[in-house]
DNA sequence: CCCATTAATAACCAGCCGGTTATACGTTGA
DNA sequence: TCAACGTATAACCGGCTGGTTATTAATGGG
């Protein structure tokens, strides 16, 4: 999905996903880990959210965020194509063997 | 690498990826694979090179740019924290196990 | 019952992003 | 030599992004 390269493009909304890894989290919860604002935590929830990248639950006057991982198994596949170039730098494609050192 | 995610987050410069990856490319040769203007193009891949995504070789007036793919591991390594949430289900984490079905 | 709590939304703002057209600049070929 | 080519940059623009403060709505406790 297109949208969910641009949810994680955010460092603040990827570490939202690994608090949401370790287990569900209402969202003052979420917000002890920030130092921005509420607000501000409710609108990257929602670009997660629109993203199909978490679920919620309604719990009283909580919001219980939980992680919805599927999305971001597109993403892994494709960057795993690229797995090769670093694992085999010897790749047979030849253009990456001049001067491979100095890339690092 | 912070700027990677980013780079990474336009679907025009995930294709240009994909086409480096088959092997280095002049400007004008990834360019008949798109549909908008020469410096649209340069601007994409001024943000790769920023990035360090993509290494720029000079042959006469030509540029020809190849992939350099060290830092996208990074980004294949924090996303495949999450493997386990599509391979097994039943992490152990329990939040994931109330409405699983649903989700899909 | 009412006030505090929790979270979402509205409205606003500065800065970035991805595109455009126009231009500059080095290189090459006739 | 000089015009065409290949590419980068400048300048500009509308729309989106990520933040803010203020407000709203729903829930729960005393």
């Amino acid at each position: 999905m297109e949208a969910s390269y641009r949810a994680i493009a955010d460092p603040h909304r990827r570490r939202i996903l690994d608090l949401l890894a370790e287990g569900e989290r209402a969202v003052s919860e979420l917000g002890q880990h920030f130092d921005f604002s509420q607000p501000a935590l409710s609108k990257h929830l929602r670009v997660l959210r629109e993203a199909g990248l978490v679920r919620i639950r309604a719990v009283g006057r909580r919001r219980l965020y939980s992680l919805d991982a599927a999305r971001l198994k597109p993403v892994a596949e494709w960057v795993a194509h690229y797995e090769r170039f670093w694992n085999d730098k010897l790749d047979g494609l030849g253009e990456l063997l001049d001067s491979e050192e100095a890339g690092q």
